[in-house]
DNA sequence: AAGTTCCTTTTGAGTAATCAAAAGTATAAT
DNA sequence: ATTATACTTTTGATTACTCAAAAGGAACTT
């Protein structure tokens, strides 16, 4: 059986490594599921016997196919649940995230595929996150983050790689929402920061912050 | 903690008895929530600890004003998700129940409040069954059993007290849809059925299956 | 090569739920 | 008043997780 515990991990190791290439530590997994590592060893026994990751001890972990199959699935419930919640219910992009993670494991294929349509079949989520097709394949698109742009470019949010509400919220105040159009004012290595111009708002982030953020050039 | 679990006993104990007057015997409890025997008195003991049910051994098991009020918002999840699936998604409304089953566990406040109010505040969910309030107040109206009614008799379908899917196919096949108009041509005790005629349709039922349909007289 | 550190795994124990089957209780029937 | 039946409760075991802490392995430093 697929418990809800055991598509969280599926969800984690697939959102640790999207191209399913790199070996995932056991402490990497159990911070990313707020476990110890522990119990992530246990859990990652039971994964593996079931036939959705491969182990091999003090070495790392790795989804299995079937297992990124089911992992894809969820991140794609979890991201057309949270488009859902801002658009049709209106409600706060900062807040549905938690909102998504217990509704990923409830909604039906075919609540998703209802709530799919309705919206358009859309391929991303409200913080730009891309959303798997029903097949499973993630689109693709050439994204910069923000700390590897440079003075003078023209740039506009695409993508904003933090779920913590808080951050939201100042990014929203910021002027920093998806697909707004901003120009980078200035940026230095050493004070490891960037200032962007955003409409009237003059931003400076934390280069920490700012590869958070991925844009598109215009 | 308020597990789902917890929460899918107490909406059985308050579908068992709206009221909250009856004693509820254990294996009736045990057949609402599909479990054995040993099982519910187990959660029953566990109840009564948290002070959600008062239980007398041997007697009868009752919710307390707590567990009735967590009850009645299960409830209210449960309906509100049901007629948020067939208005909003367009679902079929024999399929929704099953759905609502797991969303009722998963839905936040918010949710419910923000769907609530896209629905326009409704007052019954797609089977007609009544919508408790924010406040956890069941709207009243005055139906009459369709077994109850009799020949000549002009009513208008107002509730089906059936959640399988099976069931509510044929009904929809015989046109008896919630607010149809019907009039019952004959019945007959000994016989133990009831004829009607919904527009096109003449329809024959047992007067068991004709008892989970209720009527409103015009 | 030995030691130290960091990470992983194992072990033992707890919680929340389940079932099957044994034991107990209340009611109704003789 | 005893017995039969029907239901309820208890008991013992199982599953799917969890954590804390002990034990083990790999790798880097000296």
């Amino acid at each position: 059986m697929i418990t809800s515990t055991v598509e969280d991990y599926l969800k984690a190791l697939f959102l640790l490594d999207p191209n399913g290439k790199k070996r995932i530590a056991t402490g990497e997994l159990a911070k990313a599921t707020n476990v110890t590592p522990g119990s992530a060893t246990a859990m990652i026994k039971t994964l593996a016997e079931a036939g959705l990751v491969r182990h091999r001890p003090h070495y790392g972990v790795q989804l299995t196919t079937t297992g990124r199959n089911l992992a894809v699935h969820v991140v794609r419930r979890h991201r057309i649940v949270e488009l859902f919640l801002v658009k049709i219910l209106g409600m706060d992009w900062g807040e549905v995230h938690n909102e998504a993670e217990k509704l990923e494991h409830a909604v039906s294929n075919e609540v998703i595929e209802r709530m799919d349509a309705l919206l358009g079949h859309p391929t991303a989520d409200p913080h730009g996150d891309p959303i798997p097709n029903a097949s499973g394949e993630l689109p693709r698109r050439s994204l910069t983050q923000l700390s590897a742009c440079n003075e003078g470019d023209h740039v506009s949010v695409a993508r904003i790689h933090n779920q913590d509400t808080e951050f939201l919220k100042f990014a929203e105040e910021s002027g920093l929402l998806l697909g707004a159009k901003i120009t980078i004012s200035s940026k230095s290595e050493h004070a490891d920061s960037i200032t962007l111009l955003s409409g009237e708002h003059k931003v400076t982030l934390g280069l920490a912050s700012a590869c958070r953020i991925e844009v598109e050039h215009a």
